[in-house]
Order: structure tokens, then C-alpha cells, then sequence
DNA sequence: CTACAATCGGAGTCTCCACTTCGGTTACAG
DNA sequence: CTGTAACCGAAGTGGAGACTCCGATTGTAG
């Protein structure tokens, strides 16, 4: 039974402690989903109350996993950049070039009205030390899509990842304060997709 | 121009009351100069105690002429869309019809960063009754723009104002949370300005 | 099975903020 | 100048939410 616990570095994955309680383990992966759910519904400003009470424990239970409320918020941002950033090097990977980037626009979006967490986790300029990896990973990611568009011919040669990052976080907060429409939605993506192609004057 | 039309609605303006107390006039116009500026660089979240003291007045007071945080901040969006509306009104009216969409689009963004009080109110998805009338002039005024420039020549004519106003919200958001390098916000802007141009492929 | 340490949970604390109250102050009519 | 009604402002109230404490509970080693 290791007495000592030195802990220099507060691990983020799903299983950081060692020998974890079963019940202890259970509850943790619940507030988990549950501050997912929740977080993304309301954004970060939810009360951890209600998160305690979707996962089904006090709310003691849920200081004691993550000490505080911005602990907690990261573990998720986390979560879900790492997904994030695995979808897109999915797409990256196996993917059409010709389109691919213009898919993980379109989804990217359309989830966006339903998960502020991503929209938060995007638009955020300081990216907390703890989720700059997977962010980082997902920034490459695009820079992949990027590439293979611009080598399919379907994307500007001088168009750079900022702007495209710039716009589509752009898109997403607009989309998640003014829920668009299918079609407004649609017609607007439309047109920076013509701002992005060949056939667009440079200016 | 409208009928008559007799709405028992409360005044926002500048001069509210009848016979109003000079020293009470003179508190009234410091406190929404202070809550202008605290609300552009802090948002709505800022506390009532903040703009009191910036404006050299007691809370109380405040409280006196503002029944309500939200009544107050009410009365900074109508100011706030009266000038926007007015300016880009001029701008219809006056600019160069090619180009009078892009240097309101432009400045608009331009000026978000600083200005979070106009960013909310344009994001806003339900707007209070109290400030519909200057929303929907503002609306007006950016149709004539996007007309104007359809019938010159620089916008496709297939573009509608919703998808309009979705781009300028969406730079505009984009923009105040992570603030732009001059450099980064001209290429973004430039690849949406290719977007609406009649050049790019409508897809 | 039993002991015990890890865990649970919710009442309690602390802080912040919108909003109220009321005694002191002041503009202004007469 | 003077009375007074309007106005001022800071201490006070209430509620919400992040975080803590500690007796009760429970998983698990032996």
C-alpha cells in the first residue's frame, strides 16, 4: 500500500490515479459525462450543483476528483480536443483532398450550435498548458486538410491556416449565439467556400 | 413612413424625465458614459459597483436612475445601435456603392475588438423590444449597402442579407476573443470579400 | 467475516454581486 | 433666505455559487 502519494504532476486522462476505489472510478467517469453533457449545453458558467446532481453524487464527491471547478472544465476541453483532433486527422488521412476540409467545415458547424464546449475550447486565445497538445495536434490536422486541398486544386495556393482556423471559429461562435437555419447555414458556409477556391479573385 | 402608432413604451433616450434635477441630469448622462465604457471592455458582467465608481457616483444612485443592471444596459445597446444604424445609414446613402459594403464590413470588425458591447448586441438572437427599432434600421441600412453594391457589380447578386449579417457576426465574435493581428484580420476578411464577389463560383 | 481506510454527501462557510433602505444633503420655488 | 421635495450614497439584505468539513457509508485486504 504505497502510504506516500507524490504526485508532481496532476495527470488529465481517464484513469490518473492507481488503484482507484471501484466506486470512486464509477463516479468519476459519471461526473465526467455528466459536466460533458452540461457544460456543453450551458457553457462553463453551469453551477458544478447541477453537474453533481446530473451524475447522480453530492457535490463534495466532485471536489474531491477535481479540486476545482476550472480543473474539471479542462478535463473536458481535454476530452474534446483530443476527440476533435482525431476525427480531423481522420479525415486528414483517409479522406477525399479535394473536399475534405470543406466536410470538417461543415460538421464542425453544424455541431457547433449543440456544443459550446468545442466552440469555447476554439475560440479561446489563451490555451490552458494542460490541452495545448491535442490542440496542437488539431491545428496540424487542419494544416494537413489545408494542403491536400490547395494540391487538389480546390483551395487558394495563398490561403494560410490562421485565416481558415479565423473563419471557421467565426462561423461557429455566430452559429451558437444565432441558431442558423439549415439553409442560412448552408448558403453562408457556401460562401466562404468561394472565398477559399481558385475561381475567387485575390484582391 | 409608418402610421402613428401609440405604444405606451418607456423612453430610452437621453432625457427621459420632465424637470429633472440639474445634479440629477448631470449623474444621469456620467453614469451611461461609465457604463458604456466598462460595459465595451468588460461585457455585460461587469459589475454595477464598477460603473457607479468610474462614474464618480454611489451605487445607489445608479439604482435610482437604472432600475434594473439590465434596464442600464438596455439603454447603452439603444445608444449604441442608434449610432451604428446612423453611420452605416450614411454610409448607404453617401459611400461609393461598389465599395461601401466592404469599409463597413471592414470597420465594423475593425472596431469589435474594443467594442464588446456592440458585439453582443448584434449576436444578440432575441432582441429586446426596447432596441428592435434601431436593430431593424441597422438591418435596413446594410440591405441598401448589399443592394447597392449587387447592382454595381462587386457582390453576386445571389447573396441575401441573412448570410451577410452571419459573416460580419461570426468575424466580428471571432475577432474580440482572439484578437486579430491587423495582417491576419486583412486576409480573412479578404478571403470572405472573394466569397461575395460575382467572380467566385457559386458552387 | 472484520477492520479500516478510502470514499461519500450534504450541510455549512465564504465571497461576490444585484438590489434596498434611509438618514444626510442640495437644488430650487416662493 | 428658507422650507421642502428631490436627490445622494454607503451600509445593509438576500441569494447564488464555489469550495470545505466531518460524520456516515462502503469497498476491500487479510
Amino acid at each position: 500500500m504505497p502510504n506516500d502519494q507524490r504526485v508532481p504532476e496532476p495527470d488529465l486522462s481517464a484513469a490518473p490515479a492507481r488503484t482507484l476505489r471501484a466506486d470512486a472510478q464509477r463516479n468519476r467517469t459519471r461526473i465526467l459525462e455528466a459536466a460533458e453533457a452540461v457544460f456543453a449545453a450551458k457553457g462553463p458558467s453551469a453551477s458544478t450543483e447541477e453537474i453533481a446532481q446530473k451524475a447522480g453524487v453530492g457535490i463534495g464527491t466532485v471536489f474531491r476528483h477535481f479540486p476545482t471547478k476550472e480543473s474539471l472544465l479542462k478535463a473536458i476541453m481535454h476530452a474534446v480536443a483530443v476527440r476533435l483532433a482525431e476525427e480531423t486527422r481522420a479525415l486528414a488521412t483517409e479522406g477525399d483532398p479535394a473536399t475534405a476540409l470543406f466536410t470538417f467545415f461543415t460538421r464542425t458547424v453544424e455541431q457547433a450550435a449543440e456544443k459550446k464546449t468545442v466552440v469555447d475550447l476554439l475560440a479561446q486565445a489563451d490555451i490552458p498548458v494542460t490541452v495545448a497538445k491535442p490542440v496542437l495536434a488539431l491545428r496540424e490536422a487542419v494544416e494537413v486538410l489545408v494542403g491536400k486541398a490547395q494540391q487538389a486544386g480546390t483551395v487558394r495556393p495563398d490561403v494560410r491556416v490562421p485565416e481558415v482556423m479565423a473563419l471557421l471559429i467565426g462561423l461557429c461562435q455566430a452559429s451558437l449565439n444565432t441558431p442558423w437555419e439549415p439553409d442560412l447555414r448552408a448558403r453562408t458556409l457556401a460562401i466562404v467556400f468561394a472565398g477559399l477556391s481558385p475561381a475567387a479573385a485575390t484582391g
